[in-house]
DNA sequence: GTATAAAAATGACGTTTAGTCAAAAGTGAA
DNA sequence: TTCACTTTTGACTAAACGTCATTTTTATAC
């Protein structure tokens, strides 16, 4: 067993014992709570080797627990990066709502969320990833029921508070659209942003990016879709890269964790 | 044995005996020529089986040959994969070429790439993502050096035709743009196509994409950031939905091949 | 045609991993 | 303490990747 394993598996039961100490807890609270803890023990299993080197082998020995209690809580390897996926999902919302807290034109704040958005993927390039593979139709089919109702439920929260955002924008008069087109246009900038960042994060070495040079290319792409919109103000009549700065400021404490 | 494997088998074996009766080869031709065949067998398992539930064994049982003698072609299953990306941007590269083909403005034949883009994804679901996951870590450190080539270049192929569609733009004065932002706006267009693709793939029936309804979602995104980049001329002026039409009977061959 | 050396093909084998299940251990009520 | 029920355990099976010693084929020289 690699060296780190014995280390993860000492940090849980340590974790564990603290946490009971704390507030000791009913059976049911405590299955639930080892389940949570089975997730942190993945998601730092995943950092350690990279999400295709996780096997139910590792987490079993990383964790104080044998392998049949660990197929008790996930039916199945898929089961498991799902529930990484909701788990990560939360972060990216929590994300997406501190840029609902940005103050500036409602472009910039949805900017901001195109932003968050870009923060999740560097600091967990791997749960990013790991949301895709979630819709694929292989894990789709060998998640449990429940662990796709929390997917499913995950996304849908996400979605509407993303059309806050344009909601904002119409409200505030920059941005002329039907309330109906809040769907269409959301899905949009979704597809774009998700497309960049997945580029940006997987074909990096290529010929048809690496050439881009050290420009901003989410704010560039961003900008793009913004302005087709028609969103006030446009590109060319205002400075987005200052927004964009202010908006680093805005997330310090997040991209600081980037170090 | 599956009996769609014996099939698979004795169909391939047919086709040998057949290309061997029309043209007699040379030991290196015979080789590379049974790698091409693997391939085709290889693909035809991805749409019987699905992309993850292709393995080594079944490409055996499908072929005539031994295990050997496919890792002989294939260094690892990753290589394996790489060589069908590599096969399927083929696809992909023929169907824009016929893009360019398409009479009409520039904006429209760049639409029509666009287009392209999106019947490859219809086409070949399952090798539109073995492409994506050609780019991972992973794949990228067991896949062969020369095979890693071959795909590298194939990306360059497919960026170089696409920047021509926007320099076309510039050059019949439609599109106002400096030659050096082509890279830029280029990869903006691809991020946006692959995003779109990908999701309406892979997550389809989640809220945030079910919702939206029976309207073409690539048609809408597309328009939205050519309108961005203010590309004459703009949705709100053109009947940009005709042209869709008119660029699905110029692919009428391919769009055939859906049902 | 035969001998020999080089190249290619073979498939049994070692290893890893997903997932199962009968047996053991634990738990709480009577 | 007993007994019924729940939870945990880890040995086991089957599938799959990749290796390599052995066998077969092919090319060349005589």
């Amino acid at each position: 067993m690699g060296c780190w394993l014995k280390r993860l598996r000492d940090k849980y039961q340590r974790d564990c014992q603290a946490v009971d100490k704390l507030c000791p807890r009913s059976k049911a609270e405590k299955i639930q709570q080892r389940e949570q803890e089975l997730l942190q023990l993945a998601h730092q299993l995943v950092h350690e080797v990279g999400l295709n080197n996780v096997t139910m082998e590792k987490l079993v020995s990383a964790s104080p627990y044998s392998k049949g209690t660990i197929y008790n809580h996930f039916c199945s390897k898929e089961d498991l990066f799902v529930a990484l996926g909701v788990h990560s999902m939360g972060l990216c919302a929590e994300l997406m709502h501190k840029a609902h807290q940005f103050s500036g034109s409602s472009r910039e704040r949805a900017l901001a969320v195109h932003f968050a958005y870009h923060l999740y993927g560097l600091l967990e390039p791997a749960l990013f990833m790991c949301v895709l593979n979630c819709k694929t139709a292989n894990v789709q089919q060998k998640a449990s029921k429940a662990r796709l109702a929390q997917l499913d439920k995950a996304d849908e929260d996400i979605a509407q508070l993303c059309d806050s955002f344009f909601t904002q924008g119409i409200e505030d008069g920059s941005l002329t659209l039907e309330k109906s087109q809040i769907a269409a246009v959301s899905f949009a900038n979704w597809a774009c942003s998700f497309g960049t960042n997945l580029l940006l994060q997987n074909a990096a070495s290529i010929y048809a990016i690496s050439r881009l040079g050290a420009a901003n290319k989410v704010l560039f792409n961003v900008n793009l879709v913004f302005d087709g919109m028609g969103w006030q103000p446009l590109s060319k009549d205002y400075d987005y890269k200052m927004s964009w700065q202010k908006i680093e400021q805005h997330f310090a404490d997040y991209v600081e964790m980037l170090n």
